[in-house]
DNA sequence: GTGTTATATGGAGCATGGCTCCGTCTTGTA
DNA sequence: TACAAGACGGAGCCATGCTCCATATAACAC
């Protein structure tokens, strides 16, 4: 049988209201399942931060002091936990287009949260790393991550679209690509800046191609 | 003892004239090694080119009849393979630019090997897999690879800008790096043209902070 | 409380793949 | 032809991903 705790959720989030499952749950989730889980994750994303994408999953295990079946009841694999960690990560990012979008003009709101993209990488190390299989691997899991950043930056778009200020050549998907390409590598010192100037390079020429 | 074929030819290939080995070589290379080498790097290159990125080496080492243990000794792991695979194709890359630079203007001439990139990567999957290894990994022989293709940037930029027509504050790896984030998946069939588009607005927004 | 049951636990163990070791065989040279 | 430098190959070791299932425990009904 399919262990459903994760499937659970993952369906939940993904389409709301679904079909799946008709018979409401009897039960409250067991408390220690729950504390488990959220202790794998932990453990999980301090060893993912530290540079550790590596570890092997019986590690993880072990720190969170849980047994490897435990860890793989929760996530199936490998790519799902690391989904799991990153998802609050990327939301967090999300959450922020819209306040942006309400704070600046359309284009600075772009500018603001492509740097405010690049400001997370560089401070958390965290998301460098599987910023590939989220946006471009097979994973159906990585592909629904990939999902709320891409609705983020096309509702920035198309605000600046709308008043005028870019091109509507522009294709949002794009931009995220290109700075996922450079989030690539947080190494050297200039690396911040770096990433900075592209955003600046990128906006002018979204820009420039009105004309 | 390390095995001195490769160890030797990545040496040779990096500094050119070492000071590593005073004795000179007693005897030519035999063939059946040469012969074997070239095998591996066939089959591994078909193998990669078909998307079988994971394929067990012992599979390669099979598939160009030769042991697991003459490929270990041709290429000490996986990533001196998927090196040497793939040093041929960015040399191509990299020898295209001073051809374009004498055929064209400078600016023209970046924005003309920019769009070889990206057919490159468009042509033979081959590319965009290793990418972020070759240009953000750990590894010195990746690290190696990239310089080859930074080096060829980093001239066409420097001519444009020489010709006063991009912005000096361009930092030429910046276009890689985009560049290759975008490479980073080839799914979906509007891929490559939005991918040209991008090299637009790169050229665009170089132009642009000139001003 | 107590009994019942759904659910979680944990770790032995299997499969797979990376890589090593070393006895055997081949090839270039004299 | 003799011989040694050097290549060959594959058995086998080890690490890691993942499964299975007997056992333990939390939630619930009474």
């Amino acid at each position: 049988m399919a262990p459903s705790c994760i499937c659970g959720d993952i369906l939940r989030l993904t389409r709301g209201k679904t079909v799946t499952d008709e018979k409401k749950p009897r039960r409250r989730p067991r408390s220690d399942g729950q504390r488990n889980r959220e202790n794998l994750l932990k453990v999980a994303k301090a060893a993912f931060t530290a540079g550790e994408i590596d570890i092997p999953l019986d590690e993880v295990a072990r720190r969170a002091a849980v047994g490897i079946g435990t860890l793989y009841r929760h996530f199936p694999n490998r790519d799902a936990l690391i989904e799991a960690v990153y998802r609050a990560e990327l939301d967090h990012l999300a959450d922020a287009a819209p306040v942006l979008a309400a704070q600046h003009p359309p284009v600075e709101a772009l500018r603001a949260w492509m740097r405010l993209f690049v400001d997370y990488i560089a401070a958390k190390q965290v998301i460098a790393p599987a910023l590939n299989g989220l946006m471009g691997g097979t994973s159906a899991l990585y592909a629904q991550s990939g999902t709320v950043l891409q609705n983020a930056i096309e509702k920035l778009v198309a605000a600046a679209v709308a008043s005028g200020d870019i091109s509507t050549e522009i294709e949002p998907l794009d931009l995220l690509r290109a700075l996922a390409g450079v989030s690539n590598y947080a190494a050297g010192p200039g690396w911040e800046t770096s990433a900075k100037r592209l955003v600046d390079i990128l906006i002018a020429g979204s820009r420039a191609s009105t004309s």
